[in-house]
DNA sequence: CTGGGGTCCT
DNA sequence: AGGACCC
């Protein structure tokens, strides 16, 4: 194949950067992000204080009581952000984005039209312009392919870059944890105990004894496609040599729209209306905002999740089995997408279908037993026809879709309602009387979490070696990618002041290092094995959403 | 006392 | 349709 260059660049602390620029704080207050109790990301002087992510606000408090909380359920801002970001990198190549706050772009076109000019540092510019079109910075990588480029980005960051030649692939993946490779999941790889896993190919995959890539490498192709399968066999055992084929895949409008709502419990047909009378415009609004591309002309899937069926904390799915039958962790089942009408006419068309489906697949109920015990539900709409089929029929939604959206700012009199008594009904508060909805009473949900509670601990136990790495300092690493000029590069956009916390080395310079650290003449000095392992994981930003809540912001037009 | 979305593979 | 994986 062909030479590429490609980039994978990072915003950092998501969430908390944008809602710091919102607010205009500056970057040495402790700032965190929450999602109800939750930190869900944090700025770095707040990790510095030990302040981390999933953490419960009281205990960051504790921890840092300076700490700003700024409540982000309504990620609307990150949205547009994002799509802000996206808009700029498509300068630099095809962009693939990876959750909010992730993309791949590959730069190898513009790259070489740039080569003849000069040298030219993809990463350095990619960060720049993302800086320059939102404000925000950003960490990447640099290298031949999306698996290096992922795994360098992780190396030094926040608002720094790390180039990774292609000459020294191999030896920089050969001492990585196989979990470290994107791909293999915790069902994968042996991080977790084996009755965790029941996968049998993570079981063979155990069973080679392989915890490296270095080990890996090893056992062999045919060990490893007997373990994996055919497919998944060669692409690890590609990766193994630093090797990945991957093109980057272009990001177009989404494949599927999916709204859902997690709670304690619905027992009854009437409170999964509730939610309902939620998810379905919600769904509605969203499709209209990418009919442009796609229409209504979609099939509605409608999934749910039985509470006591196997989950992760309870992987043998063992409960009350009046409640709780046999199957799946979720189950999906799907019909035709109710097109035409807009607006809340086309919301309560969706919400009726999915309840025909919900009612089709649920048990009746019987007389002394709740029918049922949902904790999940979700819908969607997936299989869109293709953008010329829809011009004529599901499009009207779409054409007047600014229109239509900005009429919905006010929600109506009943959707209100209905938004307030869902968002009451996910905290467990009771209605008023004569509501049709089965609550948990606060006793009732304790007991039933407690039947929940699995021995051992929770994720954080059972995988203590990998959050030990993620958890390591970047700036750690030590002598490696990338040189120390190209950390002092200057924003080469002339834009003043863009990378002010950088000191020294031209930006001519750094461009000439940064281009011949991706390119085929650069060679640094590379990282230890007890360098490079423990950072080659580190510092993902969590991408959690709240949609729920989101959803009751906007509606509620705040 | 983890989510809510996504995509891809089987 | 159900998983596994990603953020």
């Amino acid at each position: 194949m062909k030479a590429r260059a490609i980039v994978l660049l990072d915003l950092d602390y998501f969430y908390c950067q944008v809602e710091m620029l919102r607010n205009g704080l500056p970057a040495e207050r402790p700032v965190a992000v929450t999602q109800k109790f939750l930190v869900v990301t944090c700025n770095y002087p707040a990790r510095s204080s030990g302040v981390a992510k999933l953490m419960r606000t009281t205990e960051a408090v504790a921890r840092c009581p300076d700490l700003r909380l700024i409540a982000g359920e309504d990620l609307t801002p990150y949205r547009e952000a994002s799509d802000e970001a996206m808009q700029a990198l498509r300068a630099f190549g095809p962009v693939q984005r990876v959750g909010l706050d992730e993309f791949f772009i590959d730069v190898t076109a513009v790259a070489e039209a740039r080569a003849s000019a000069g040298a030219w540092a993809p990463g350095t510019h990619a960060r720049a312009a993302v800086r320059r079109a939102t404000g925000l910075t950003s960490s990447a990588g640099v290298a031949h392919n999306k698996l290096l480029a992922k795994l360098a980005a992780s190396l030094h960051k926040p608002d720094a870059q790390t180039a990774l030649p292609a000459s020294e692939a191999s030896a920089f993946v050969a001492p990585l944890p196989l979990r470290a490779l994107p791909g293999v999941g915790a069902r994968s790889a042996n991080c977790v105990p084996l009755r965790r896993v029941g996968a049998r190919a993570a079981a063979a995959l155990h069973a080679t004894g392989c915890t490296t890539v270095a080990e890996a490498r090893e056992a062999g192709l045919a060990a490893l496609q007997r373990a994996l399968g055919a497919a998944a066999g060669r692409r690890l055992a590609a990766q193994c040599e630093g090797a990945c084929a991957e093109p980057v895949k272009e990001s177009g409008p989404p494949l599927s729209v999916t709204v859902e709502d997690s709670f304690k419990a619905a027992h009854s047909v009437e409170a999964l209306r509730l939610v309902l009378q939620v998810l379905a415009p919600d769904l509605r609004r969203r499709l209209a905002d990418e009919a442009a591309s796609r229409g209504a002309s979609a099939v509605e899937g409608v999934r749910w999740r039985h509470h006591g069926t196997r989950t992760m904390q309870n992987p043998t799915g063992e409960r009350d089995a009046s409640v709780a039958p046999r199957g799946p962790l979720c189950v999906s089942r799907s019909c035709a997408m109710p097109s035409g009408a807009s607006g809340e006419r086309g919301a309560a068309a969706i919400a009726a279908a999915a309840e025909a489906v919900l009612r089709a697949n649920l048990r009746p109920p019987q007389p002394s037993r709740p029918p049922f015990h949902l904790t999940l539900l979700a819908l969607s709409a997936t299989k869109f026809a293709r953008a010329g089929g829809l011009q004529a029929g599901g499009l009207r939604d779409a054409a007047g879709s600014r229109g239509a959206i900005a009429g919905e700012k006010g929600a109506s009199p009943q959707a209100k309602q209905a938004a307030a008594a869902h968002r009451d009904f996910r905290s467990g508060y009771q209605l008023g009387q004569g509501s049709p909805v089965v609550l948990m009473s606060k006793a009732e949900e304790r007991r039933d979490w407690s039947e929940w509670a699995w021995e051992g601990g929770g994720e954080e136990e059972l995988c203590g070696g990998d959050e030990e790495a993620g958890g390591a300092e970047p700036h750690d690493v030590g002598p490696c990618f990338p040189s120390p000029r190209e950390l002092g590069a200057r924003s080469p956009s002339g834009e003043a002041g863009a990378n002010e916390a950088q000191e020294a080395g031209s930006a001519e310079a750094a461009e000439a290092a940064e281009a011949a650290d991706w390119g085929l003449a650069g060679r640094n000095h590379l990282p230890t094995r007890s360098e490079v392992a423990p950072a080659a994981r580190g510092g993902r930003e969590s991408a959690i959403e709240d949609t729920a809540t989101t959803r009751e912001c906007r509606r509620h037009g705040s």
